[in-house]
RNA sequence: GGCCCGUUCGUCUAGGGGUUAGGACACAAGAUUUUCAUUCUUGGAACAGGGGUUCGAGUCCCCUACGGGCUACCA
């Protein structure tokens, strides 16, 4: 390959040592290598045939640059932005072939996705001003024919402030912008994953897909098969993107909401046993089927469900205290010996003697319903009251009830 | 600095000459749940600026501003 191009007329020899030195000494305002500072340089145009001859065979080290025309206009299109125009004297001789005998990328991409019958080169804008530069490659190869079409993307920028996404802006802002943790070998540096974080595959992959494409309807859950169905360049948008991470969170949310308690159950119990719990099957299905809604991440069903597991050992105490009344340890009181001698065949049932209790109080259960709450979970939000209580048991609920009313009655009676 | 690309609510975006400029996330209010959350309804919120072209510009052209990318023997 390299004995190929050295016979091109396009190419030109340097001398590795002396370039970036040449290229100062020839005062341009910004070093570059071109039709112009070419002529001031060591090299195969600049020296003789068997002067290059003679320093190939002493094993001088080299570069093959490719050389541009001077003034020549390249067009090429793109998918996604349209014709795109740059001249050869705004353009540089980059180096194909590095002293060391390797491609560089540019030379390398040309090749493979010719060789590779590749029919369009979609990548990031940040390869937009070298794309000119690929393209009289595959011209200088007489490859024009079958030159791919490009569709250069969109950037994904940093969520504050302006500039490309990088890994750094993830840890820095608190959240994940690789797919999995990942160390870096070299420098020691981690970056958090998506998945470490408890994102779906397929909630990130659609919060993606909506970040530089829409579909032309109102339509934002895709499944990948949909995507796939649904995509296409031409609906693609040419201003970078910027991540909203509360967005990405509410995509995963939809996927959370639409999964089965039993899928649900199986992804949360090896929190639960990590936690120090143990429940079973049923239980963990009805604890999931109640919590889901309310979170985004299987790894935030610990903190919005921790009370089914363990009784509390602290209360909302700022939250009961503007509920608190003079009547409501009574009320409460009161309405712990109801439950005790109803039955919790389930959630209706116990609302039913609750509402029962306080009708005979004459009074409405929103009045101690929140501090009730607080007294069984510690929580101020929460799930139902009545499921919950259907599923901790009536056993389990007299006695949070019982231990509850004798911390307000230390601290508020 | 040079070259290239871009610019509609805070964010993601719809819109391709005539629209009350639409949706989603977030936010706020109301309703409901005799609790909090969920849910539902409602609301605030945008065409960067200036010139053209046109009977008529978010939509087409130019300039300015701002933002971004590239400017390696990295990809």
């Amino acid at each position: 390959m390299k004995l190929a191009l050295l016979t091109m007329p396009s190419i030109l020899l340097k001398s590795l040592t002396k370039c970036s030195k040449d290229l100062e000494a020839a005062k341009v305002a910004s070093p570059q290598y071109n039709a112009i500072t070419r002529n001031s340089m060591i090299n195969s145009v600049t020296l003789p045939e068997d002067e290059v001859k003679r320093r190939l065979e002493a094993g001088e080290p080299y570069v093959i640059r490719i050389k541009l025309p001077r003034q020549e206009e390249v067009r090429f299109h793109d998918i996604i932005r349209g014709w795109i125009v740059v001249h050869t004297q705004n353009m540089d001789d980059k180096v194909l072939f590095k002293s060391d005998g390797m491609p560089t990328y540019h030379l390398a991409n040309v090749v493979d996705d010719y060789l590779m019958d590749i029919s369009h080169v979609i990548r990031g804008e940040e390869w937009l001003p070298s794309a000119p530069l690929h393209v009289l490659l595959y011209r200088y190869l007489g490859w024009e024919a079958k030159m791919p079409e490009f569709a250069h993307l969109p950037l994904l920028l940093k969520p504050d402030g302006n500039g490309k996404l990088s890994k750094r802006d993830g840890d820095r802002l608190g959240f994940p912008v690789a797919p999995l943790n990942w160390l870096d070998p070299k420098t020691g540096e981690t970056t958090s994953g998506y998945r470490e974080k408890g994102y779906y595959p397929e909630a990130v992959l659609n919060f993606l897909a909506m970040l530089g494409w829409n579909p032309g309807t109102t339509q934002e859950i895709f499944s990948l098969e949909e995507l796939v169905e649904a995509f296409s360049l031409d609906r693609v948008s040419k201003a970078g993107a910027k991540f909203d991470f509360e967005k990405a969170k509410w995509f995963n949310h939809q996927y959370l909401i639409r999964k089965s308690d039993d899928e649900l159950a199986a992804q949360f119990k090896p929190l639960v046993t990590e936690a120090g719990f143990s429940a079973d099957e049923e239980y963990l299905k009805s604890v999931v089927s109640l919590v889901k809604e309310r979170a985004n991440f299987v790894i935030d069903f610990m903190e919005h469900a921790r009370f089914f597991f363990e009784a509390p050992t602290s209360w909302d105490d700022d939250t009961l205290r503007k509920k608190w009344k003079a009547d409501t340890q009574d009320l409460l009181e009161g309405w712990k010996e109801a439950l005790k001698s109803s039955n919790f065949d389930n959630a209706q049932s116990i609302e039913d003697a609750s509402k029962v209790y306080m009708e005979s109080r004459e009074a409405g259960i929103g009045k101690v319903l929140q501090a009730f709450r607080i007294l069984l979970t510690g929580l101020s939000a929460g799930p139902s009251m009545f499921e919950i209580c259907a599923l901790l048991g009536k056993d389990e609920v007299i006695s949070r009830f019982e231990n509850g009313l004798k911390h307000t009655k230390e601290a508020f009676a």
